[in-house]
DNA sequence: CGCTTAACCGACCGCGCTGGTAGGATTTGA
DNA sequence: TCAAATCCTACCAGCGCGGTCGGTTAAGCG
């Protein structure tokens, strides 16, 4: 799987906190009733959040976490960043040094490393996806249960059929 | 990290047979001994790529395996997919059950569910990555050094800077 | 025929990360 | 002073990843 449960959990977080006004501070604990989630997993969750500034938070009796920025100004790019640390294809992206799999992908005597190209294609198409989306709009998809356009942010939808359909059968094997 | 090494090895492994002329069979060995990675596991890694027809092999003395197809009528995609499995950026898209993550990315009660529209639109991101991608290109690239067009198979390039550039600061926590 | 090469197969295994839980300390409002 | 909340650290079981090992079968060669 590409993302683990965190990026899950708290993009639901954020979608919570999207849906209040920002006005009062939201509880972890409301959040986690509202989404079946557990209270104490939360926490680690939205620490990160918290950190990253997309937060934030006030302590004490009616405390809670609100969103530190308008829901059009956060892109989920930054939201999953901060929940998942870098997004990478492969671990040499992000350590160069200390890992385990054999990788040179260091630019080894003027020949081309094929593999690296083909990653990096790969996270420019999922960093893209994710730049391209905002927070706001999933907040609104959350509200209204219909489909609104199927990529991009408010960009000239017309050419659907560009989209080679999200793979017809890719979910098969292992 | 998005893929395991055994995308890495076996998309190098597929780049190195392209390299061969698809007359006679490239041993493991030979691979294995090119690319400095253990033969025992390249063995597993291949098998992989011989239940997807993607290669072929002979038994015996100077036996081995040989691309099943032209490079050029090989995606990415399909090779990807055939050694990691499904392409999923959450468990639940490719299990409905079974899984341990709470997700309630059914259409529940009406209500769109935000996560998953996001997550989709990230699929959708790879999976074009990876399509748009032949192995000839990877095989053309490894013998060069140089850096083709960055992006789609034989697309009219023109307009680079449609990618907003593979992300400034995405390496960086965790 | 026997030797060598190499594909094929299945079992095993250490390590690190994921997905939490537990317990407490601190801050704030009533 | 009590309750509600954030905040922080430590701990833990399970399992998938990245291999290794040993053996079997099949084909070429002298």
């Amino acid at each position: 799987m590409i993302f683990s449960s965190k990026a899950e959990y708290g993009v639901r977080l954020m979608v919570e906190l999207g849906r209040q006004s920002p006005a009062h501070p939201t509880s972890l604990k409301a959040v986690a009733e509202a989404e079946g989630l557990p209270l104490a997993y939360l926490e680690q969750v939205v620490a990160r959040l918290r950190k990253a500034e997309l937060v934030m938070s006030a302590r004490g009796a009616h405390g809670g976490y609100w969103l530190a920025r308008d829901p059009h100004d956060i892109s989920m790019d930054e939201v999953v960043q901060a929940l998942e640390g870098a997004i990478a294809p492969m671990e040499c992206f992000v350590n160069e040094h200390t890992e385990r799999v054999l990788c040179s992908h260091e630019p080894d005597a003027g020949r081309g490393c094929a593999t690296k190209l083909l990653w990096t294609r790969v996270q420019g198409g999922i960093i893209r996806s994710l730049q391209q989306t905002t927070l706001a709009e999933l907040v609104e998809f959350s509200r209204r249960g219909e489909t609104p356009e199927p990529t991009g942010t408010s960009l000239p939808v017309a050419r659907r059929s560009a989209v080679p359909a999200p793979a017809p059968g890719l979910v098969p094997s292992t």
